[in-house]
DNA sequence: CTTTGTCTTGAACATTTGTTTAATACATCT
DNA sequence: AGATGTATTAAACAAATGTTCAAGACAAAG
C-alpha cells in the first residue's frame, strides 16, 4: 500500500489548475489535457483522482461558491448598525471581488448553463435564504427604530450588490467606453467604494435623519 | 442559375436558429448540428451558407451588439432634460432586457472570452464613446445650470446600468435567495421601474432642489 | 432538350476530447 | 527479498464535432 508522501499535494496542485482553467474558459471551453499540463501532471491522473470532468468540476465550483456565501452570511449575518453593515458589505464585496476579476462572470454563466446545481447547493445549505432573513429582520427592526425608511429588502438586496458586482461583470466594456485601462478601472472602483455606500445609505436614510440635514442647512443658508 | 426563392428566408432561418443556440449554449457550447435541427435544415447547409461556425458566430454577436448600441445611444443621445431621460432610459432598458432575458449574460460571458471582439467593434464604430461623450457634455451643462450636482460621469453611466441589467443577470441565484419564481421575479422587476429612477435621480438632484423639497418637508410638518 | 450554375444532401475525414485499460513503478508491510 | 496495493504512465477507444467533398436535384438560360 503506497502511501505517496505527495499524493494530496498533486490533488491540490489538479484543483488548483482546474480551478484556473474553469474560471478562465468555462466548462465547456475547459479541457482536462489543459488542465493536467497547467497542473504539471500526466493527464490520465486527472480522471484517476477525479473520476470525471463533471465531477472535477462540481468540486471546484461547489468550493467558490460556498466561500462566497460563507463571506456574505458572515457579513450580514452579526448584529452591526445597518450602516455601518453598508459599508463593511461594499467594501469587503469590491476588494474581494478585484482580488478574482474573473469569478463573478464564472458563476453568472455557470448558472445559467445549470440553473438546477443551485437550487441543489441553496436547498441543502439553507445559507442564503437565512442571510436573506436575517438582513430582513434588521432592516425591519431599523424602520421601527426610525433609523431608515420603510423599504423592501429584495431592492435593497439587489441594489448593493448590483453596484458593487456589474461593474466588474461588464469590465471589458466599461474600459471600452470609458476608455480605461485595467489598471485605470480599478483604481477607479476602489475609489467608487465611498460613493455607492452613500448612495446607498442615502437613499434609505429615513426623514428623521433628514430632519438633521434640514436643520444643518438650514443653519448654514 | 438557380434562384430558389427561399434563400434568403433558409438563410434567415439559420440566423435566427444559430441565434438561439448561441444564446442559450454559448459559443463552446452550441453545436452546428443542432443549429441546422433548429433551423429544420441539412447540417451542412449552415457550413455552405456561413462557412464556418466563427463566423455564424461573428454574425449573430455583432447583430445583436450593434442593436443594443444603436438603442442605446437613441435614447442618450437626443437633448431631452436629464431626468426624463434617466427614466425613460432604465424603463426602455429593463422593459428591453426582460423581452430577451438571457441575452445579458450571453454578451458578458463572450466578452469575457474573447474581449477582441470588442475592441474591434468599438473602435470601428466609434460608437458607445460618443454615446458617453454625449452623456458627459449633458451632464456638464446640466450641472452649470444648477440641476444636478457635480456628478462623475462614469460613476452615473456605471450605476445606471448596474441597477438595470444586474438583477438580470443574476436572476437564478436572486430567485433562489428571494423565494420567487420567473413570474414573481419578473413582476417585482418591472415594479422596480420606478424605483431605480428615483434611486438615480434623487442621488444627483443639486441642493437646489431639495431646497424645494425641505421647504415642502417644513410645510408638511 | 441540353447546358449551366446554384442549392441540397449524405457520406467521409481529420481532430479533438473525455474516458478506460493494461502495463509499469514504487513505496510499505510481512 | 517478496508480496501487496496504490500511483503513474502510455496507449487505445469510442463518441462527438467542425469541415470538406462528391454526387445529385433543380430551376433558369440557351
Amino acid at each position: 500500500m503506497k502511501m505517496v508522501e505527495n499524493k494530496e499535494s498533486i490533488e491540490k496542485e489538479i484543483i488548483k489548475a482546474a480551478r484556473k482553467v474553469f474560471i478562465s474558459k468555462g466548462y465547456e471551453g475547459a479541457r482536462i489535457r489543459e488542465i493536467a499540463t497547467e497542473a504539471g501532471v500526466n493527464f490520465s491522473l486527472v480522471n484517476y483522482h477525479y473520476q470525471s470532468k463533471d465531477n472535477l468540476f462540481a468540486i471546484v465550483f461547489d468550493d467558490i461558491f460556498d466561500k462566497i456565501l460563507n463571506k456574505l452570511s458572515s457579513i450580514l449575518g452579526d448584529d452591526t448598525p445597518i450602516f455601518d453593515k453598508i459599508r463593511q458589505v461594499v467594501s469587503l464585496y469590491i476588494d474581494t471581488l478585484l482580488e478574482d476579476k474573473d469569478i463573478p462572470v464564472f458563476i453568472i454563466s455557470e448558472l445559467a448553463r445549470n440553473p438546477e446545481r443551485l437550487k441543489k447547493q441553496i436547498l441543502s445549505k439553507h445559507l442564503s435564504q437565512d442571510v436573506f432573513t436575517t438582513l430582513s429582520n434588521q432592516i425591519k427592526s431599523e424602520t421601527e427604530a426610525g433609523v431608515i425608511k420603510d423599504v423592501n429588502p429584495v431592492n435593497l438586496f439587489l441594489n448593493i450588490a448590483s453596484l458593487c458586482i456589474f461593474p466588474i461583470l461588464a469590465r471589458p466594456v466599461a474600459e471600452s467606453i470609458f476608455s480605461l485601462n485595467d489598471e485605470q478601472y480599478e483604481f477607479f472602483l476602489k475609489s467608487r467604494k465611498k460613493e455607492v455606500a452613500d448612495f446607498i445609505i442615502s437613499s434609505i436614510k429615513t426623514p428623521h435623519n433628514r430632519k438633521e440635514e434640514i436643520t444643518e442647512y438650514i443653519n448654514i443658508n
